[in-house]
Formats: C-alpha cells, sequence, structure tokens
DNA sequence: CTGTTAGCGCCTTCAA
DNA sequence: TTGAAGGCGCTAACAG
C-alpha cells in the first residue's frame, strides 16, 4: 500500500537514504538547509517511520515492557499508570502484558516481550518462583522485579515496598490502640511480599505480647471477594480479636463487605488496618485505615533502575531497594475501649 | 550476542532458513521428521522468533493496538482486561497507550502504533475530535471507535454503550420512583457519550413532566474528584430535587462523599442513581443504584469487528453498534416519600 | 517436500 | 558533509 519509505524521501529529496535516515536520527552531520528541507518533505508525504524495521536494524526500540497480574486492583493500575508517564517522558514506549508467574504461562510472556526486543522488563511479582525466573532470562535482557525478595542478598535487581517493615508498623500501631488479641487475613504463603508482610507483624506481635490469628488465602491474588469469604470465616465463630490486620487493602475491602453483614460495627466491634493505600481506601464512606505502598515512588525507582541497567550493561547494581511504606491513619482504627 | 537466528537453526539441521522458517509458521508442506528435529534444535538453542523482522518482512504483527485514557478508572481497567482476554484467545497480543484525544498529541499515539505496525486499533474515547481523528488515519490501518458518535449514520466503524436509551431508562426509573424533580450531574458537553446520555435524559425527563437542573463538568475525565466539586456546588444552596443522576459512577462516588460532608443521607435525604457499575458500586457499603455499562460485552464486540476488519479489509461494515445498557437496582435510590 | 533468491525499511560502517 | 553497500532476521514467491 501507499506507507512512503525512506527511500521515497530520498529519491524526491535527491539525497541517498543514509542522509534522511541521519535526519531522522537528529545527526549533527548535516547541513540545516538540507535538513529542513527533508523534514518538510516527511511531513508533506506523511512519511512514518517503520518502527520495526528501525528495531530490527538498529537494535533498540525504546520500548520496556511491563508484566503484572491484577489491573483490576487500583494499585497496579496506579502503578502502571506512573510507569507510563515516567517512560514517556524518557523517551520511551510502554508495553503492558498481564499474565501471573504462578499460571505457568509467563514464560510465553517473556518470549513475546524479548521476540518484540524490548530493552528491558518490569516484572511485578511477589511470587516465590519470580527470582528464577528473573535469573532465567537476565541473561537475554535487562529485567528489574518490582516485588518482594526472600533474601535481600540475592542478587537479583529488585524494588519493593518493605513489607516487613510495614507488618511491624502495623502490629506496633495495633499495640499502641491497645490491641492484643488480633487477627491476621489474607496470608499469602506463595508470595514473598505477604510472607515478610506477615513475619514482620508476627514478630513484633510476639516482640510485644500480642496473639496473632492468621487467616491464609490460598489463591494467587487478593481481591474484594477473598477478604470477604475470609472475614465470614473468621465472623462466623467467636472472637475475642479487637482488631484485624488485612494483608493488603482490597482484602480489607471484603473485611468491610462482611463485616456489614454480620452487623459488625467497624472500628466500634473491631479495628481493621489494611496495606496499599489505594485510591477507595480514602474513600468518604471507607475511610480505612492503612499503610501506603508508595506506589509511584517504587515503579519509579524500580523503572530508573532499569533504565540505568539500559544503559550501562556493564554496571551491576543487583542491590535490591526497599522503600517503607507510610501510615495513614483515616477511621477504621480505634483504641481499644 | 548469542541471540540465536533462524540461520543458526538452518546451519545446524543442515537445511535451508525457508525450511525452518516453514516449521515456526506451521506449514504442512515439511516432512514430519525433519519438522520434530528442528523443533527440538530450536528448543534446544534456546531459539526465539525475533517478532520485529516478522513483522517487518510479513507485514502482519498480531499486534492491536488500544488507546484509552482513564486507566484508573475502574470501568476502563476492566475493559483493558477483558479486552487483553479476549484478543490473546484469538492470537493477538495488545498494545495498550494511555492518551486522550482531547490533549492533542494522540496524533503520537497513532504514530507509533501504526510505526509498530499493529495491525490495527481500538480508540476508546468519546471526544467529539475523535471522529475526524478516525477518519484521518482510517486509510492506513483498520480502526474501531469505542465509544459514542453524534450521528449514527457517520461511515465510522464503533461499538458504544447506548446512552441516549441509558439516559431515558434513568429517567423512567427516577420517574416511577416518585421523583419529578432531579438534578443531573457531571454533563460533558465536549463528549457524546455524555451528551446522548443527557439528552436522553433531558428528553424523557421532559416528557414525563420532570424538571432537570443541570450541572456540568468541563474536565476532560469524570472522577470522584469532579463529582465531589459538582456535588459541593449543588448542596451547597437549599435545593428541591428528590434525585440525582450522575454521569457516571466516578462522579457518584463523589456525590456520596459531599452528600457525607453535608450530612445528607442517601437515599433518605436524595436518591442517587450512577451509570456504569463499576465494581465499587457493588460494595456494601456503596450499593450504587445504577446502569450497567456491559463494558465487556462492548469491549468484545469492537474487539470482534476489528478483527473482522483486520482479515477482510474489502468487506466495509461501517455501521455503529449500540449496546443497552441494564438497570441495577440497589441501595441508593428509593420511592420519593 | 526443499532450496534459492529477493526483498521488508532502516541503520551504519567505510569511503569519498 | 554525503553516498554506497551490506546486513539486521525473517518471509514469500518461484523453482526444482
Amino acid at each position: 500500500m501507499g506507507t512512503v519509505t525512506i527511500k521515497d524521501i530520498a529519491r524526491i529529496a535527491g539525497v541517498s537514504c543514509a542522509t534522511v535516515s541521519r535526519v531522522l536520527n537528529g545527526s549533527p552531520t548535516v547541513a540545516p538547509e538540507l535538513r529542513d528541507k527533508i523534514l518538510d518533505l516527511c511531513r508533506q508525504y506523511g512519511y512514518r517511520r517503520n518502527l520495526l524495521a528501525r528495531g530490527l536494524s538498529s537494535g533498540r526500540t525504546n520500548l520496556v515492557g511491563c508484566i503484572l497480574s491484577d489491573l483490576d486492583n487500583p494499585l497496579f493500575a496506579d502503578m502502571a499508570l506512573a510507569l507510563e508517564r515516567f517512560l514517556r517522558v524518557r523517551g520511551y514506549h510502554l508495553l503492558l502484558c498481564r499474565g501471573r508467574v504462578e499460571d505457568g504461562n509467563i514464560g510465553q510472556l517473556f518470549d513475546f516481550l524479548i521476540g518484540h526486543r524490548v530493552d528491558g522488563i518490569i516484572l511485578a511479582s511477589s511470587s516465590k518462583q519470580a527470582p528464577e525466573l528473573i535469573r532465567r532470562y537476565l541473561k537475554y535482557i535487562p529485567i528489574v522485579l518490582q516485588g518482594g525478595l526472600d533474601d535481600p542478598q540475592l542478587t537479583i535487581p529488585s524494588v519493593y515496598v518493605d513489607s516487613a517493615a510495614g507488618g511491624e508498623m502495623a502490629a506496633q500501631y495495633l499495640f499502641r490502640l491497645g490491641h492484643t488479641e488480633v487477627a491476621y487475613l489474607g496470608a499469602r504463603e506463595n508470595n514473598y511480599s505477604h510472607l515478610a508482610r506477615q513475619r514482620g507483624f508476627a514478630a513484633a506481635a510476639d516482640r510485644l505480647g500480642m496473639s496473632v490469628r492468621t487467616f491464609t488465602n490460598g489463591a494467587f491474588s487478593s481481591t474484594m471477594e477473598v477478604g470477604y469469604h475470609l472475614a465470614r470465616q473468621f465472623f462466623l465463630n467467636p472472637f475475642r480479636e479487637t482488631a484485624v490486620f488485612a494483608a493488603c487493602d482490597t482484602i480489607a475491602l471484603g473485611v468491610m463487605s462482611a463485616a456489614r453483614e454480620f452487623h459488625i460495627s467497624i472500628p466500634d466491634d473491631i479495628s481493621l488496618l489494611g496495606f496499599d493505600n489505594i485510591i477507595y481506601a480514602g474513600f468518604p464512606h471507607i475511610r480505612l485505615s492503612t499503610l501506603d505502598h508508595r506506589a509511584r515512588l517504587v515503579v519509579e525507582t524500580a523503572a530508573d533502575r532499569l533504565l540505568t541497567q539500559i544503559q550501562h550493561p556493564d554496571a551491576a547494581c543487583a542491590q535490591p531497594v526497599m522503600i517503607p511504606p507510610v501510615l495513614v491513619e483515616r477511621a477504621t482504627c480505634k483504641p481499644r475501649r
């Protein structure tokens, strides 16, 4: 069809395609008036770069791939948005893929992204399998893990919220309010970030003499529905706990649903603390107390490291970066009466 | 670097690259045992197709581009998810871009997508400028508009929720509940979908003898914040209206925020009806009555039309498709006392 | 059933 | 400052 190529422009301008290519790439070694003339012709004839050809011959695409699991979790939607914005400013485009490490088909996604010659990949996952996966592909392409790591000594570039610290902060906060018997809802044992959160919480609680009853989420995602079912399970029998720490805000929202059904008042009958600070946590009817995930900072730090790695493939900077969460006090936690 | 190409495999297998290519593309005209041998070698040597090269030489990428504005609106997040799923089943990948037609830089996004030789584009927008934009690019690439159109006679392939019908349904529903004085919050005059919603609502209201006071949203998106401010404006002075129809659910959530601030009870003091049925509308603390956007159906219909257009470029099917919304009665509307 | 050949559109040395 | 030429990895006729 009528796609106009570099060759067409060259012919019309009476120059070689090398020159046109130079102009297109902003090479300084080209006569200014020639440059302008060629640029004009490009506009005039509606020339559009074939990015496939460019990528093929240059070996760079200015594309960053990102794999994440739950775009319907506002936390991830926010992250995707922030990532896109961050990258665009730096001349990169985002190739966003939905995929869950636990699903097994994630290799296909990597192959897809690498096959498209993205310059780097951000994998948003705290799955236990993630580090191994990354190690396998790291020899082909720069990757940054946005998600928890079991062993901080691990030589995998990664950026994530300090879930262990968050768990501790949660325990301390609830303790400060006088809660000594608490429940932890939504533990995921296949997930490093959740694991750290749980461990941090449990350790601090233990130190403070609190008792913790834990409800585990066997699924691979933390949805409102899961939170709802876990909370039902919790509320169904008499309980002595005066506070609930939810593994994340979506779980907490599910807890609120269930509480309403059971005519349990939050925070009068029981306090509720979330994690992430998704946008709906701040909604007036909800006003969930929670720990802010610092999503934008996390994702921008991850992207920054990735771009560094892309631009300096040699400079091995595999130290994990942890971002501390921030307590956001709203209306769902109150002192024990 | 150590990327293994089709040529390497060919050499190792002692065949020509054409044969390897055939195997990779599932051509039946290859001896089965040769096929298996080559496949084995590919696995063994970690061969990975270069999708850029493939796209360049074949002219097809199996990529579908999608441009949408608000990934942070759960409605769009859901749509993106549904789209991705729908496409993947059919062998296509999604290249998702955030962009707003009104921002003016959308031409760059089109150029980016076309430059990457996506096979087709879905533009999610109801902006007034969208039709013209599409007409400009339609000669280069199949496009389906997912969003409202002013004139259904327009020869632009498009799929969208029937907002006019939705507006009418809203008016009828509120009328049936006894509301004769109502407010419409969040009208956007730069947006066909919102315009149709408003017109349908106004027309039906008029027919039924209802009075409508309209509050316009001058921004390019409908967020909770906008709804909040509009509602404040509304609540600030004494009002006679007994019901509010919000242009969409996010606006409605904003209205709920403001109402709480003003100690106005929904639905006791005033009824509230939304549009879209985003996931949070169903949340127990919210229970927003609304009209379901049929987001999945809309987006799948759009994608289906796009794929048809890609596969049969000749078959001109430019008739707009409208999907009727569905009333979802929850707790925010009640009969006028 | 398989190989040869000629591109796809662009970038990038190397010469001039 | 510009041009010529080769190649990026793959596909797609056309032969055989």
